[in-house]
DNA sequence: AAACACTTGCACTTAGTATGCATCTAAAAA
DNA sequence: TTTTTAGATGCATACTAAGTGCAAGTGTTT
């Protein structure tokens, strides 16, 4: 039996990956953490702080693993350096706040519909697409509203 | 009289940079290249192709400036690494061919007005957006199709 | 033509990410 | 349960894209 507990059903063993504490205690931030939306230093800061013992070189390698796996997704939003997240089964995009970084997502099936009209249209067939929002937040209760 | 001239009305000066040789091959080349998008490194190796003895730094440093003047778009692509582009009037998003890396460029007024609309839904103000679609070619003519 | 301020090229630095290797460990075999 | 081994880890190092300090060079103004 394994030495290890996977955990919500995720099995690290069909993904062709052993059952390793550092991937463990990895997939547990993604499932935990009430930011969604996470950078290699995020994950190596946030295990720092928990006490794990973990080297960067492998955060960066078992998020490599774990997008190839299709656990994670990674995405480059304007700041140029990549963050990832738990692959959801809907897809969605993102809309982040120019203030704090914040990541909303959201998804509108008349712009999905017309993206894949669009590269009809020139010839292509999409594959992929990647949209983000930038914007400044109004809410009244918004600790970093600029506006 | 100024020693250069400078191409299609583009007047340095008038945005606070001296006219000089490397910023005018470099404009030139944005200006009439086939390509309309350009890295770095793809400004660097067209220059030394020509002959020009233009340091990489310098590119950096131009394409930078021509940003911050708005002579220049960046764009981050999936690959990671920036592109140039000549600023047009008009906005647009982009297409990018997966196999030839070819670029084209669309607008779509309802995936415009929508953005916007979602922003503001979630109590955001839109500042900005990237849109790029990733597809396949499946023109007939095309050397690189895949399907 | 001289002076000045801005630019350039070079070498170096930085940030983010990836990799080689010796050591270690989860899981299979004995 | 112990042994074996394929695969994983941590460290140091390398790499890529991009930016910077500085001395030398050059467009522009006087």
């Amino acid at each position: 039996m394994s030495k290890y507990e996977d955990l919500k059903g995720i099995d690290l063993k069909t993904i062709g990956l052993k059952t390793t504490l550092p991937r463990l205690k990895i997939l547990n931030l993604f499932e935990n953490s009430p930011v969604r939306h996470l950078s290699a230093e995020d994950v190596y800061k946030e295990l720092l702080n928990e006490g794990e013992d973990i080297g960067l070189a492998t955060v960066y390698r078992v998020l490599t693993q774990f997008e190839q796996a299709g656990l994670l997704e990674r995405h480059h939003f304007e700041s140029g350096k990549a963050v990832f997240e738990l692959s959801s089964e809907s897809h969605h995009d993102h809309l982040v706040c120019l203030q704090c970084g914040r990541v909303e997502e959201f998804y509108d099936a008349e712009i999905e519909k017309r993206q894949i009209k669009i590269a009809k249209e020139r010839g292509f067939s999409l594959q992929e697409h990647s949209l983000s929002l930038y914007a400044d937040c109004t809410k009244q209760d918004c600790p970093y509203r600029k506006l």
